[in-house]
DNA sequence: ACAAGTATGCACCTTTTGGTAAGTGTCGAA
DNA sequence: TTCGACACTTACCAAAAGGTGCATACTTGT
């Protein structure tokens, strides 16, 4: 492993990866970016539903807190995924939707969406052994 | 909205989702099993190099521990993504291999992998702009 | 006057996830 | 005989993710 141990290089290259400081590969990068409990549901759905109110995106979203909303929402804009509209208007109005970038993504999210849809069957068998295999464990 | 006040209906059909239990949409059960820091990686790294011994994964996806690539190929393989050949040899000798629905996923995992590709410009200043903001509220 | 809706912020807590370090048993090489 | 490789396993701990609930400031409806 270290075999220059002979080598009168000061300071070596250090030869580093290939890729990107952060991602082994563009997959890793795509999923840092959508990683989170909602992400892909917010994207999901406003890629169907167009400009969304805040409002309506969390009834949309079921059994997301706003908490968790606001925050995904706020990572989203920050990854320049969707934007963020507010009409300075009282009581409050803001809707948010996709960035052209935000519907690139949304589009390569679909061969994922169908594949989930085809393979559901097996997906959730798998899944319910997992839960019962958990119930029995306890 | 509550109009039904008055309905004789004892047990009322509650409408649930359209859906299946547990998933929103095809995308959410897909993302489900693909969760997981090390799952992406290895299913792409599977599926370029063919039937994988352990100790050859190991190396391969840097930086990961024992404990985790352990756990994640055990839930791949729960999931029947993935394939565990035990050679019963001593010293032990084993391999983990794509099953085929791990490999329809892998390929449904290739848009997402370009897209990354695509716009990793993007999401490399993304996310130097997080880091920074993340250094300077120190 | 009061409740409800609007889009968020914040404090606190629990759960989940990931990581470190050590140990297992058997073999062949040194 | 000790050592390293092999494929794990376990105990313990830290960090991140997620959840609950209360607060804000202003308006409209009752």
């Amino acid at each position: 492993m270290s075999s220059d141990r002979s080598t009168p290089v000061p300071a070596p290259p250090q030869n580093c990866t290939p890729t990107l400081p952060g991602f082994t590969c563009g997959l890793d990068a795509t999923l840092r970016v959508i990683s989170g409990k909602w992400k892909p549901l917010i994207l999901y759905f406003l890629a169907q539903g167009g400009p969304t109110r805040y409002g309506e995106l969390r009834r949309a979203v079921r059994d997301v807190s706003d908490k968790m909303l606001i925050q995904q929402l706020k990572e989203l804009e920050g990854d320049a995924l969707v934007k963020r509209t507010d009409y300075k208007e009282v009581p409050p109005r803001v809707d948010y939707s996709l960035t052209p970038l935000g519907r690139s993504l949304a589009e390569a999210l679909v061969p994922l969406c169908n594949w989930g849809t085809e393979n559901l069957a097996e997906v959730t068998r798998v899944f319910a052994e997992r839960e019962s295999l958990r119930a029995t464990r306890r």
